[in-house]
DNA sequence: GTCAGTATGTATGCTGTCGCACATACGATG
DNA sequence: CATCGTATGTGCGACAGCATACATACTGAC
């Protein structure tokens, strides 16, 4: 992670602010670079920063006694990680991982929560998107329950896509196994299937989504259902 | 469900605010009886009341397609049910299901939003909740990808009985099924195993609690986990 | 006491995923 | 262009939980 130049905020949560609104927010912030493989809290660690996304992705993962962690939740341009600050606890419950490199607007703990109390206008709009963040975590975790990792990992792929905004990115097998909380070999399997039918592409970590529409048919009604809540509430990706 | 004569507030988060903070809440609530099967809520619907609960117990489910819903969240005299309209939205994402019977004290939808812009002491209070309750949904989608039926079921029942407070409760394996997403047969199996080792008993739709801490060594680290993380911050059940 | 409804116990065969292990293929580096 | 590390493909036995089905047992109503 290094501090960025000056880049534009493609941040939801940020547009949806007036310029007044933002105007303190902006003074206090830095522009920081997300590369592929930060983590930038552990769980049950002091949380220092917030982080809004202006591109890139963060995979929240939660740590399962007697297993690797599973994910259950991503964020990306259309919110922030470190919500526990939000909330009033200056812990993090989950581990944050960079999924996909990107820049972020990042912003001290402190000044984060002096902002917080004096803007009622982010704060409605944390709110918000604090709202479709839960919905897709308890989404997770009926998903999790009930389908098979085909359908599942069309999930991801879907939720990936909408974040990262573009139609190839890099992840192995084996970083989806971890992130599903399935074998790397159950995945290669469902990824193969999903390549045959020319929904994807992928070789050596680089995955190129092909067809949209069909990948979409091909995930679990999980991904509709979470977007759908969050479309009714207006918290766009 | 009735209006109930007056009942103390045994609810923690009321218990939380000082008097003078407390008073208008009391004066815009009811008291209601919540009935075993009650439903409170269903998914997509308004929420018309938020309930902070004294006894008792609601289920909070996930539809999930193609299937009965899961449960994702317990509510019990430690929090609040109808958390969507904290955070600004009117629609409930999940079904609230009445598991156990108790009161609760009941305010309507606008009375609630103008309390709480006019009061940051219940705020923060239910920031805190909500923290936990967060670490509990997150943790559950963990626990269903990873853990097996017995000892889900036995973190099941301890998360109920911290909130019933009696050793002895209502349900049936057919509930049960519901509520872990699993056969009903499944539930039998895993129940009759506890009762072997003498950590349960049942009949009947009867269930009680014999050895407490012989079933927290036969549930999955998840309920202490969430328990810890809840202690840290003070969100006693 | 009989009956009906509901709760619990049990069986069989099937499928998805697991753990483990090894084979193959690609690509960067020298 | 040879080599090595990493990414992907594949096989096999084990097993939890599934669907389905049926048997038994308890309880309250008549």
């Amino acid at each position: 992670m290094s501090i960025a130049k000056y880049i534009p905020a493609t941040n939801s949560v940020l547009r949806s602010l007036s310029r007044k609104d933002s105007q303190r927010l902006f003074a206090r912030h830095e522009q920081v670079n997300l590369t592929y493989g930060d983590v930038l809290c552990e769980p049950g660690k002091q949380l220092r920063y917030v982080y809004f996304l202006n591109s890139g992705i963060i995979s929240l993962l939660a740590p399962v006694d007697g297993h690797a962690s599973v994910e259950v939740g991503l964020v990306g341009s259309e919110g922030m990680a470190g919500m526990a600050l939000f909330l009033g606890v200056g812990v993090s419950p989950v581990r944050m991982l960079v999924q996909g490199s990107g820049t972020a607007m990042r912003i001290k703990a402190a000044a984060f929560r002096h902002e917080i109390e004096r803007n009622p206008v982010l704060q409605r709009a944390l709110n918000r998107y604090l709202y479709g963040f839960m919905a897709q975590v308890a989404q997770t975790a009926g998903c999790n329950r009930f389908h098979r990792i085909g359908t599942r990992l069309a999930r991801w792929l879907l939720m990936t896509h909408d974040r990262i905004r573009s139609n190839e990115f890099r992840l192995t097998h084996e970083f989806l196994a971890h992130m599903l909380g399935v074998r790397r070999a159950g995945i290669t399997l469902a990824a193969n299937i999903l390549q045959k039918k020319k929904l994807i592409r992928y070789s050596r970590g680089k995955i190129t989504i092909l067809n949209r529409q069909g990948l979409e048919r091909a995930s679990c009604g999980c991904y509709r259902t979470v977007n759908d809540i969050c479309e009714h509430i207006s918290v766009g990706i």
